[in-house]
DNA sequence: TAATATGATATATTATAAGTATCAACCTGT
DNA sequence: ACAGGTTGATACTTATAATATATCATATTA
């Protein structure tokens, strides 16, 4: 199992607003044709971005603009905006074990620091990736495009 | 979105495969009961670990074991069994990005590669998780229960 | 050889993500 | 002020993947 494309897509939605933010205006129909995804999902997104201070979205008033430098998004502000994983972590736990067997009722608590601590490890790494890096990665390709 | 819970059922397999070893006959239905889990999902994860080399199955015969030390046998070593992550990645890239926007083709090969390095440390700390913690921890608890 | 266990497969169920359709609420330029 | 366009919200559908269920073949061992 993965982790969600929502992540990916709003990867993708600030690096359009940015690179379109002086060519034209950035809607969330025209981040939906860039990214090959639904409208309804880019506004979900959006919506969720917004949520936590990462850009600007006003219902009626068009054009999408970012709260804040790509310098000051990390890959993990994204994480924890799109995917709630702050409720449910990054492991699934089977749902069941049997409380009658001396493992099955001390499985869960023996095995869940451990899934914590590589959570953590994943999410320490995120925090060092700042969206400034893809950014200007994709605006230096489409400069070699030219 | 979330790794499967085959993940770990696998951890609680080799939980359960140490811990009866000198009291019972460690079954697939035993360990499905001991898991909640489907006897052929039981199974269908033992293979996998078989594959890899860290369990003992042969059709037929009954009764599985180990085929390392508990000390042998890491986070990592589980996860790589249990889900193909090789083949896809930890992240979902939307699939159908748009070739005619300049962000569209260039936004997968800029991500990528971060991608891989957020993946990377999570497996790195996987590896660092040896299942004798896990093992030591429940027979523990199983003691000061008594 | 009978009893029991694993291996394999086909189908059903369930959960969740993503797509689609639709309309209300809201801004802005004219 | 209002028309056109945009976001917000919701209900429904579709697609996908994980897990459960049922069944039978195959192998081992007593």
């Amino acid at each position: 199992m993965q982790i969600t494309s929502r992540f990916t897509i709003a990867v993708h939605i600030i690096t359009c607003i940015d690179c379109f933010k002086d060519k034209c205006k950035v809607t969330s129909n025209f981040i939906a044709k860039s990214t090959g995804a639904n409208p309804v999902i880019i506004r979900g997104v959006l919506s969720q971005l917004k949520e936590a201070g990462i850009v600007n979205v006003r219902q009626g008033a068009s054009g999408i603009s970012l709260a804040r430098t790509l310098d000051e998004i990390t890959f993990y502000d994204i994480y924890a905006a799109v995917d709630s994983i702050k409720d449910v972590g990054l492991f699934h736990f089977h749902e069941k074990p049997n409380m009658d067997c001396p493992v099955g009722r001390n499985i869960h608590a023996a095995t869940d620091s451990r899934l914590a601590q590589v959570q953590a490890s994943m999410e320490k790494e995120m925090k060092q990736i700042k969206l400034s890096e893809v950014v200007n990665d994709v605006k230096r390709e489409i400069e070699a495009e030219k």
